[in-house]
DNA sequence: TCTATATTTCACGAAATATCGAATTATCCA
DNA sequence: TGGATAATTCGATATTTCGTGAAATATAGA
């Protein structure tokens, strides 16, 4: 991942409805939800909404495919995984402290699921 | 952490300039580096750096102390992790998307600077 | 085809952010 | 004390972002 993709990633999420609704679809899982559904989770407009999760999605943090009449919108876990990763890079510097508590962490996330790769 | 506080968090790092101020002082260590370094390392003016490094601080991203003459900045490990391990938050949805393979990422990189917690 | 539903696009004023030059503060050292 | 260095603060301007109402587009079903 490039700095100006991290920036755009990072710009997409730096907004308390945009992280919001990220949030929601992170959560809702592949399946993801439909623009309407994010609107009253969120309680945003219908055209505010729709603006935010354009953003999401030129970021490439969010997909969307139309359904019928809605459009449904889901997490991209690859990019929102290589953003992380872009920020725990070079964090070690022969500490581990940033690495080894989040390793435990995702560890003991993952586990508590029963989830496997 | 609060979502309010990873806005904050994600507001600072959007910005090109001082997302790579900021991980160049993930990269210098704890030792941080002085507020000219960093100037001369990411190209920006000393004023205007100034202003992005009290930005980067009031997200508590960074901490700053005066060495002297000059002022040296460092990043905030514990704050950078939970702002990292927020947006790991809920990930798995079952299916360990992006924890598993962070998890794995973490461990490696820690494992290859042969850090200790 | 007509109507209702779901969502997006457009235009625009208000607010926030970024950058710069100039001036100011803090520290060191001769 | 006076000069040099390091960094911040101030003031102004340019740019970007945000939220909204109105209008347009797409789809489903009677």
């Amino acid at each position: 991942m490039q700095t100006s993709d991290a920036v755009g990633a990072l710009s997409a999420l730096a907004h308390e409805g945009r992280l919001n609704a990220f949030r929601l679809l992170v959560r809702a899982g592949p399946g993801g939800l439909a623009a309407g559904e994010i609107a009253r989770h969120t309680g945003m407009l219908a055209n505010t909404l729709s603006a935010h999760l354009g953003i999401l999605n030129a970021a490439g943090l969010t997909r969307s495919r139309r359904e019928g009449r809605s459009i449904l919108y889901r997490a991209d876990y690859d990019q929102t995984r290589e953003l992380i990763a872009f920020l725990m890079e070079d964090c070690c510097g022969g500490e581990a402290r940033i690495c080894a508590p989040l390793a435990q962490l995702a560890s003991r996330a993952c586990a508590a699921e029963g989830a496997t790769v």
